[in-house]
DNA sequence: CTCGCTGCAAAGCCTTTGCATTCGC
DNA sequence: GCGAATGCAAAGGCTTTGCAGCGAG
């Protein structure tokens, strides 16, 4: 596994310790690959799978793996610190999240590489990443309401 | 004043009161017009002005004001939920974070709209709203850093 | 053996909540 | 006067920290 090599050699490079712990804690987001993980999260994960590993260490680990640059932080206003795995060479991908059932779906293409570019120009600005989140209500949501409109349509129909 | 106005005529639409630290809270928003605001940093504000209201108050009317339309949330990834006043009609505008100085600068025109209307096609989203942030070094650090630099070469050839 | 890492519990922050009191309407 | 809004303090949720003990190098 490559990526497990890169972790220790990462950690060597910078005079850090390898542990049990670091390797369990990136594991978890390889197989969770397209979540949004907190804390919380990656602690019950581990859980389930007999590793049980204290939530400082989990948040110590998840920031360390992020300055890394295995992890990035995303944040979805919900109170909550989220990390997931960076793609190498890529910028972070964009979120359309549906206000109605919370549900976060993800869009692959990175959007905004000229508009940065353009943004640097105009601003001097050297930028370094972005995060770009939509917010509204998803397909699924819209078909529910409109299911929910008809069926009030319905019962009033049947009181007249 | 016409915002005053239409907060007063928000609240009796929806028979709410109409009390001074609704309007309190909303002044100061609109005499910080381009900060973004904690919670905390308003109370710090109005105590500054002799307006002593709860913390508690404070969140609850921020949140208030948010659901009328007068504010948005903004979410810059440092633990605090952050408003600002909300431009009639328009979409949030978008943020340039630095990571060295943490100072913000706001980009005023809207970037996204052809992208939204792009992205709905694509996925069937009834896009509402969207917050963009980038973050990178502002040409200020950038120029500080430098700065830096040279000193240190400086030092360097000194001591040789 | 040394010093970094972990686990635990406590503390820290920001935010929300319960309840008595105040105050619009 | 009624019910909503406020203030206070307490509780809640997420995250960080201090410190003793453990374990990698």
């Amino acid at each position: 596994m490559k990526i497990y090599e890169k972790l220790r050699n990462e950690l060597k490079k910078r005079h850090l310790r390898i542990t049990s712990q670091r390797e369990a804690v990136l594991s978890i987001f390889l197989e969770n690959q397209g979540e949004h993980l907190t804390a919380d999260e990656v602690y019950e994960k581990l859980s389930h799978k007999n590793s049980h590993i204290s939530k400082a260490t989990i948040y110590r680990t998840v920031d360390l793996l992020k300055e890394m640059g295995f992890l990035s932080k995303v944040n979805f206003g919900d109170g909550m610190e989220r990390y997931e795995v960076k793609e190498p060479n890529s910028h972070q991908h964009h979120h359309l999240i549906c206000t109605k059932c919370g549900r976060i779906y993800e869009i692959k293409e990175d959007l905004l590489e000229e508009l940065e570019k353009l943004i640097e120009e105009k601003t001097g600005f050297k930028i370094v990443d972005h995060q770009l989140n939509f917010y509204g209500i998803c397909p699924r949501c819209q078909a529910l309401s409109e299911e929910k409109e008809s069926k009030k349509k319905a019962i009033q129909h049947s009181i007249k």
